[in-house]
DNA sequence: AAAGTATTCAATAGAATACTTGAATAGTAT
DNA sequence: ATACTATTCAAGTATTCTATTGAATACTTT
């Protein structure tokens, strides 16, 4: 093989992580995925997607690398095949909420907040966690928070919010975080926090990313997310 | 729009700049855009592509907003619109790396030189230039080597290795570089160093990561690559 | 063994992509 | 003005991708 076609060949195989990467479905799939590990009817019920379609997904991811499966009894469950993966999606996203003006419109239209709402960094975050001067809710259906969670976080998941209110002290500060840097989740919990009167704050980044910097984490239970303890 | 069409229309934006790392001829275009600006023949005629092909692959990476271009007189000429473009391009390459395993059989069949062949690290060739320890020699062809290069490298285009031994030193190591992590060129310059017995290793990245990590730079000149120079 | 469940496979239609060719545009030089 | 150059546009074809449908496979439970 001459130089330049190790060259192609090289670029070939990078532009196939490239292309698991292209479609909005098999992005979701992966936010789902940093997570925790789940099986194909999970991941298609929560995506929406049919099951042969979040199959054929998953097999292009698995293709690409960027995730692995194993069969237990009946179902195959899927998972990210490694940390370097969320930094990837992070990095893409980075981009594209700097690059792609319709990202920032999207944003600023339907997510954002008014006033003060800047995120708050995981360092600060951990700081006044340790403090004892804010109380973290983690807005994920409660299967995800079951499979690992920021410590001491506690888990209201967004369609509870209004039912909870009394589990929040409205002395203090409540930081919101769900699955990643703009996941809908946490931008609506704060929202709605803010709009009965306490003061409340997004996390910068998800529960994946806090774990990949090796902050500390809970875990309920050791199992795979299963959508039927919902 | 609803929450759920929301985060369906950021997925769907993420995934604009996944496609645009969807093929291989296009991450070949970042690449040597990485290198410094250009403009739509210099590109084409490096890369080998027809001009209208070059041009439509740019333009869908300018609609991803990976790069950005103006014209100047008669020529187009193109760049990256940011240095998280080229994070995101090792992100790509480091998960292709780890994941895709016809990465590492081709740098293992073609590009791995045997035993210490470790490429070294940034901060650790930047100690050891200062204190004059190696010979820095950047393999690109010159046009991009004028466009910018590691602080006190010599330039010797691969093409010309052979005629050049007599600017290398055979006491002092030599460390090349030259596009990025996976670039071709320099393996195939340390293999060639080697096998006529010089002490050669290869840096770990390229001009680019170097650029961007704020390490010592110089360039000869301030205009964008030429290939006529060449 | 038979029935049931979870997942994958196979076939398909419609949309999107890659590359080529030749024409159109916008700027430069004579 | 005219010729020239660099790039983009438009059209066409072969290929690939997405999502659907229904069948096939593999494992579990009864």
């Amino acid at each position: 093989m001459s130089t330049t076609n190790v060259k192609h060949a090289l670029f070939a195989q990078f532009a196939r992580v490239g292309k698991a990467l292209s479609n909005a479905n098999r992005l979701e799939l992966l936010e789902l995925l940093a997570q925790g590990e789940r099986s194909v009817d999970a991941l298609a019920s929560v995506s929406g997607l049919s099951i042969a379609n979040t199959s054929q997904h998953l097999q292009q991811l698995r293709q690409a690398g960027l995730v692995s499966s194993d069969k237990q009894g009946l179902k195959v469950f899927y998972r990210l095949s490694g940390d370097d993966v969320i930094n990837l999606l992070d990095c893409l996203r980075a981009v594209a909420e700097q690059r792609v003006a319709e990202v920032n419109q999207l944003i600023a239209t339907y997510l954002t907040v008014k006033d003060n709402l800047e995120p708050i960094a995981s360092e600060e975050l951990l700081q006044r966690v340790e403090d004892g001067l804010v109380t973290v809710i983690d807005v994920r259906p409660a299967e995800e928070y079951d499979a690992g969670h920021l410590a001491g976080a506690i888990n209201i998941p967004l369609a509870e919010l209004e039912q909870q209110f009394d589990k929040l002290e409205a002395s203090q500060e409540i930081v919101a975080y769900c699955r990643g840097p703009h996941c809908v989740l946490a931008y609506d919990a704060v929202a709605r926090l803010r709009d009965r009167g306490l003061l409340a704050r997004r996390l910068d980044g998800g529960y994946p990313e806090w774990r990949v910097a090796g902050l500390p984490i809970e875990k309920s239970v050791g199992e795979p997310i299963d959508d039927a303890l919902a």
